[in-house]
DNA sequence: CTAGGTGCAAAGTATTTGCAACGCT
DNA sequence: AGCGTTGCAAATACTTTGCACCTAG
């Protein structure tokens, strides 16, 4: 059915090892021309223009397909549901992309201080939140 | 009814302007004896223990309560709904912890190199989410 | 006393799943 | 042809809300 397919779209979903689909094309297109951080009701309303009988369920299953295959990612770590953090001293997180597990680590031990300072812009930092992704020791043989 | 109020606690609700209720220290002390990154449910499970008869709603408003109070905060922010990362260069966000507003900084900007690199304890960082928190110009006056 | 807090149940929002029909390869 | 994909609807998960009763101040 599609017919102007980029082939950076039909490399890309080669190596993720799925289908080209239309509804995957203009689901993808749609998101690289989105601006800020949309959310999947976002994603889903631009692309309806485009094809009117496409699922909220299949704008769903595409987006996760494409942060899983590293097309895209998430803006903040989605767990499903809040976190509290209970740790008052000033740490951060490692978390393991692989099996999610999320580990505290020191401000020191990343290398990073951290302090209340104005950045460029005028933005006025108070606190950092820092997620390191990547694969915890078990996860890397 | 409660009797060993830690005056820790009377200072954080005086603080906070909210009444000195055995649930809502129940929850406090659950929490802080709680490892981890608890999510309610979880919280709810402990603090039934102690008091059969709390409800989910009670350990939610009271979560809520802690964090806009400042004595908890969220492992990592919490938008409701997943956000998709469309912009695939480098940068990180300012969250403005006022109006909620998300800006995009790059990395240079932040003064933060990111590169793969083994952390002590041997996990491998692929890449970093960083939120930095604070306040947007226009919410500084 | 009375404003705020609690428990319960219902509503609301976010996301996933089962399944029959359909389209890519 | 065969298997992955889609659309739909129902199911599930997470969170909030309305309200009558209760309790700290």
């Amino acid at each position: 059915m599609a017919v102007a397919q980029t082939s950076e779209f039909r490399a890309i979903c080669e190596r993720a090892g799925v289908a080209v689909t239309h509804q995957r094309q203009v689901i993808y297109e749609t998101l690289l021309a989105m601006h800020g951080h949309p959310s999947p009701e976002e994603v889903y309303a631009e692309v309806k223009e485009k094809i009117p009988s496409v699922s909220l369920a299949t704008v769903y299953k595409n987006i996760h397909l494409f942060i899983e295959s590293g097309v895209f990612s998430e803006v903040s770590l989605h767990y499903g549901s809040l976190r509290v953090e209970t740790n008052a001293q000033p740490h951060y997180h490692l978390v393991c992309t692989s099996c999610k597990s999320v580990t505290d680590i020191d401000a020191e031990d990343l290398g990073i201080a951290s302090s209340t300072r104005r950045l460029k812009g005028g933005f006025l930092a108070q606190r950092y939140a820092i997620d390191v992704l990547g694969l915890c020791p078990k996860c890397q043989k």
